[in-house]
DNA sequence: TGATGTGAAGCGGTTCACAGCC
DNA sequence: GGCTGTGAACCGCTTCACATCA
């Protein structure tokens, strides 16, 4: 097990091999070893072993990992042993469609509170969280132990809303709006930009040995 | 000029400068340097350089590069200047936002069609488009040319889902079923990931250093 | 003079290959 | 015997530094 800066490449990939120990746990499966985690990720076994290294010796050589076991200790690992109370800013389409999203709603992340300017939004419900007046933000992040923020407004509000995230001591971010976004190093913004993704679809369809099919 | 493989963090970028473009080019700036495009996303200005040399010389030493004349080199680079033809399978919550999604809207992707297996959501309209029954897919994608598929469905039936589409001779794929999917190398499949971002950001709080607010 | 285009160095992540252990 | 854990080799992307040219 070593100290060093772990990679957020290894963070993604611990993500989708609790996915799958869920899966195999779930079908009764109780060993496997990182040969077959890579077959069914096209990834390489050795990274997988050292994904896993990084956090300390699960495996049992001659054996393979215990699927309980590695299950339990990645979602140590991940930090998903505990609640996670979201918020989503804006409250368009994109907003209420995350904050009904099945993967929010599954695992251990809570969306309490959507925020919105536009008044005759206010008031109205999305799933189990209220639509707030985003004037009222800083109060209900405390009221509502908030810890993850969402921002799903646009481009050109977002810095804006950011820096009010990020004032209300709010240390995780996920960003919809396709905009480059500056924070405190101590706050993490994670990007989702829909636009990049597909403008590189769009290159790769450009391409002449690919899909330029006349 | 090279004639090298494009890495797609290259391509990612070329879409992020191309945005700055625009910005530059609505606001009658002529010139712009490789250092103060740089400065705008914390980019090394080498990296800017070098993505662009991928394609061609279009900077003039001592001057910089034309702000209106790069925009049009990169919209031809990534294949904006042709319409891009778009269909979401799922007509639930995410696919309907995206449909809906501005940055979609803009730009030069138009999305046509829906589908869905849900007869009662079958025939409504969305935006522009119509919702139709997955059942005739193949026969809609070549009616109304579409040459792009966004996955918008649960993980289970994702994989069918693409098989589908690959069959119908689509070359490109944004999906947001978070699970791992398989097709041939010739198709090029972009996963969108969100429980994945979510929870590489529950690792980052649950760092000791960082968010851990007791 | 000043900013591009680019070979070379640097760096981080992936893969190999094998020692170590069950 | 079989699979993990890991140093070493490898590879690709980023950054540096400078020759080049308007």
């Amino acid at each position: 097990m070593k100290v060093e800066k772990i990679s957020e490449l290894t963070t993604n990939r611990l993500s989708i091999y609790l996915r799958c120990l869920n899966e195999l746990s779930a079908a009764g499966v109780k060993t496997i070893s990182s040969e077959e985690l890579a077959k069914r990720f096209h990834l390489n076994s050795a990274q997988i072993r050292k994904d896993l290294a990084y956090f300390g010796e699960f495996g049992v050589r001659g054996v393979g990992y215990y699927v309980e076991d590695l299950k339990n200790h990645i979602t140590k690992i991940l930090g998903l042993d505990k609640e996670h109370r979201v918020c989503i800013i804006g409250a368009g389409r994109l907003g209420t469609a995350l904050a009904d999203y099945n993967g929010f709603k599954k695992s251990r992340f809570s969306v309490v509170a959507l925020f919105d300017i536009d008044q005759s939004k206010i008031g109205q419900r999305v799933g189990n969280a209220c639509i707030y007046d985003f004037k009222d933000f800083q109060k209900i992040v405390k009221m509502e132990k908030i810890d993850i923020a969402v921002i799903a407004v646009p481009a050109f509000v977002a810095q804006d809303v950011l820096d009010e995230i990020v004032k209300a001591g709010i240390k995780a971010v996920l960003n919809f709006a396709p905009t480059p976004l500056k924070a405190d190093d101590s706050v993490k913004v994670k990007t989702v930009d829909l636009t990049t993704s597909l403008e590189s679809l769009a290159f790769f369809l450009s391409q002449p040995a690919n899909g330029n099919r006349q």
